[in-house]
DNA sequence: CTGTTAGCGCATTCAA
DNA sequence: TTGAATGCGCTAACAG
């Protein structure tokens, strides 16, 4: 079996406890420079571990945290997940992913089962704040610091720690950006959780179009899933209904959405960019490799991850919750990157 | 705090161990069928947890496996993961993952460090065999279980239970496929992880086509590392090198690499397929959805993940290790999967 | 520095 | 069925 702390104190010939204590916080040890050395010696070389699970169980905490993610697939989450785990390993601590595969009732059962675990932290992206109302007051009531990632202002609003990201400069370059180039005709592409309904972005996408005079007969709002397939499926149909009055100006709520339909459109002997000029949302990499490289609106992702993990341990680092009633959150701004899928709109075609 | 089985056994109104032996394993239970329905609800009521810590320590086991995969940002490694985590968490069994970010020196570590976990069992990826023997004894003595998912034959060899895939039926396919359509000249790009050589991959890729009657300075092997960048700059290269002697046809023993490649070409107004056919290896979504589809060599993602599941819970229901010299494996085989870029090669310009 | 004691939550054994 | 007792590996408090 592997070695226990008894086994490193025998070895290193000092008691149990004094080696607990020379192994973990030196501050208050009394012990010998020399004592110390051999205990450390005698770890190393019984290739000593403390047991996480007596560990656990005695400070009733795994120094584990929870991520839940929407899509693993989607590399933005891959990413982030990445990212913060490697913060989180620096301090020690471990990551347990969960994917709750765009999913809103899975998602649920996700946050429950995290919940149910000897974890010290939930993070997750927050999708649909009614939903996870209560799962924030369970949290609370039992003990765990939650992150949550989302919009602006929501952290406030809801009064949990949050790290925020705000796309509204982005999107509004980006539209500014298509109507420099002189398009007319809009389509917004929006991908949908499993159980989640567009709730009020047509409206709010309608607003920010119509506030620089488009009209809204110019503008469409479609919604798909988050795979690719779907949202080729999804723009495909639409394509096909809207013939020639179709928009020249596509913004895709990510770029899996955004690759789909471009494939939706080459099917189609649509050429992008210049019959229809594409935005997507996240800038993956792979957007970089398409035949256009995709335009994009970007999420700062490592700083996104950073300031997670600096909350996260902030909170983790004050256990006498001395902070308890301060909200922590720190905001971000999504980033227009501009490549090879927005052209000017193709000349108008004479009518028949 | 949370609720606690002694709470569950109060609340029901029996002995604490009755509430275990009740909750746990029915066979040998001597209860009332009224008194179980009581613990049930008591615990039901209670949102009882068994403590995962507590059953850790007192098993000495956390009823978890790990899978180490070498890079989240592959779909193929994010889907294997997500169709394996699906099939262990029915059977109750929880799994953390490690990504090694394709650097052999940090898997190792992985390795390492998911040994000193509480851990029932570890699947990884085989990468490079003699690096990890070392490993598998280790794992073996720890009492362990390891399924590898490896090349064909690798298992037996070593001894260790495996998921075998096999290439070479796909790759043959895949050449035969080219030369049928005439191709003359050939490039194999190969993704190579941090700290991994190519070993005798060149001489088996020359073998391979030399047995087909192409001679070897028809043949080109370029190397570059798993990210898309890379391919693309190594594949970029390798075109501007080698001029109007350019291979018609590349293989390439990723999608990730096919892709950069593709867009290296694309990048130097070389065409696919009509300049250039190309055939990946994975067969991942995305490929679908390039400007044109991306030819493949598939892995069977599910059926690998199926099989893993299989031997892993065979391995895990198996307390008595009755079976122990036994080694379980399975074999599966990767197809081609013909789609658009594959093409004749161009007619061959008059040299001037 | 040492040795002892106690307890985290649970399964298991044994005597009632 | 029950209640009591034991121990998994570790930390922490205490008197020496």
């Amino acid at each position: 079996m592997r070695a226990r702390l008894k086994d490193v104190a025998e070895k290193a010939g000092v008691a149990t406890n004094t080696a607990s204590t020379i192994l973990n916080r030196r501050p208050n040890s009394w012990a010998s420079k020399e004592t110390e050395a051999r205990v450390f010696k005698a770890a190393e070389d019984l290739g000593y571990r403390p047991s996480r699970a007596a560990l656990g169980l005695r400070l009733g905490s795994f120094h584990t945290i929870g991520l839940i993610i929407p899509d693993i697939h989607n590399p933005v989450y891959a990413t982030f997940a990445d990212f913060l785990e490697i913060r989180m390993r620096d301090a020690n601590y471990d990551l347990i992913l969960e994917n709750s595969r765009n999913d809103l009732e899975y998602e649920q059962h996700c946050l429950e089962s995290i919940l149910e675990r000897q974890i010290d932290a939930v993070v997750y992206f927050v999708s649909d704040h009614d939903r996870h109302l209560e799962f924030l007051k369970k949290a609370k009531k039992a003990g765990k610091r939650v992150v949550g990632l989302t919009g602006p202002s929501d952290g406030k609003k809801f009064a949990f720690d949050a790290v925020e990201l705000d796309f509204s400069k982005g999107v509004t370059d980006a539209v500014s950006h298509l109507l420099e180039l002189g398009h007319k005709r809009f389509a917004f592409l929006c991908a949908l959780a499993k159980g989640q309904s567009a709730g009020d972005r047509p409206e709010l996408y309608n607003k920010l179009l119509k506030k620089r005079g488009v009209p809204e007969k110019n503008n469409s709002f479609i919604s798909c899933s988050h795979d690719l397939q779907s949202a080729k499926e999804s723009f495909g149909d639409f394509l096909d209904k809207a013939g020639d009055a179709r928009p020249t100006a596509l913004i895709a709520m990510n770029d899996i959405s955004a690759i789909g339909a471009i494939r939706a459109a080459r099917e189609r002997n649509i050429r992008v960019p210049e019959d229809l000029s594409v935005i997507g949302v996240d800038n993956i990499p792979v957007g970089n490799f398409l035949h256009s490289s995709l335009s994009s609106i970007a999420q700062p992702l490592q700083e996104l991850a950073d300031a997670t993990a600096d909350i996260l341990l902030t909170r983790l680092n004050d256990k006498d919750k001395a902070s308890k009633a301060k909200t922590l959150s720190r905001k971000f701004h999504a980033k227009l990157v501009l490549k090879e899928t927005t052209a000017k709109p193709p000349p108008r075609k004479k009518k028949a």
